[in-house]
DNA sequence: ACCCAGGAATTGT
DNA sequence: ACAATTCATGGG
């Protein structure tokens, strides 16, 4: 809530379809969450439904975190890095991740045992702190934008998921090469040159707070099926 | 019983 | 470099 959201509200506004998006779910803000828990999140929220994302990570919460009891209600904290470096691919698939399991796994054993710190990420410029991130199991370009989006302070950082993918193909067509609109048409998957170039699109239509616009076009596709 | 999900890693051209 | 395939599982 310290940042002022007109200006960059106003920073973002670039064309008539993210205008349309900001009029409607003007207010719409980024959060800033704990790095570790963002990591493991969206380690998680490859290929899979928001509903199954929540159900595994309460399933972690439940399993490894710590009881708080608030208004006579029970909650659990998220679990730290080093209780889940601690546990099992068996454990952990049995919180429904999957294969994800061992990329949970294998990250936090990689950030605990190289005392990995999440400051140094935030000093970085915006592509050495991705690189960085996608060095780790489970990290690759679109997780990778997204924790550098929602925790560690990258408004630049523009994450291309299926939704954004389809909000660009049915509003910004016009503004990419004809062959790159083709081939995404004709798969569903994303090449990873493919996706840096509707993630530099982003940051290059965008500007220096593309991140906010990625949100306001998601949200508004999403709500809008 | 089906379908597909806020993709990444691996293997094949 | 790009394309195709595999990956485990649960909520709708």
């Amino acid at each position: 809530m310290d940042v002022d959201l007109q200006e960059i509200v106003d920073s973002i506004d670039k064309d008539q379809h993210i205008g349309e998006a900001i009029k409607k779910y003007w207010g719409l803000r980024l959060i800033r969450q704990n790095p570790w828990e963002c990591i493991v999140s969206y380690i998680c929220a490859t290929y899979k439904s928001i509903p199954a994302i929540k159900s595994m990570l309460n399933n972690m919460a439940k399993k490894f975190g710590e009881r708080v009891a608030l208004d006579g209600l029970d909650f659990y904290t998220f679990p730290e890095c080093e209780k889940l470096a601690d546990t099992s691919v068996e454990d952990l698939s049995a919180c429904g991740l999957g294969y994800r399991a061992k990329y949970v796994l294998e990250t936090s054993k990689k950030i605990l045992e190289s005392n990995f710190n999440f400051e140094n990420l935030t000093k970085m410029p915006y592509l050495k702190a991705k690189k960085t991130l996608m060095d780790f199991p489970g990290i690759g370009a679109k997780v990778a934008d997204c924790i550098l989006l929602f925790s560690l302070d990258k408004n630049e950082a523009f994450p291309v998921d299926v939704w954004v993918k389809r909000v660009i193909l049915n509003h910004y067509a016009d503004k990419l090469p004809k062959v790159l609109v083709k081939k995404l048409c004709a798969r569903e998957s994303l090449s990873s040159g493919e996706y840096e170039k509707l993630n530099s699109f982003g940051r290059n239509h965008f500007g220096r707070y593309a991140g906010y616009a990625q949100e306001y076009l998601y949200h508004f596709e999403r709500m809008t099926i």
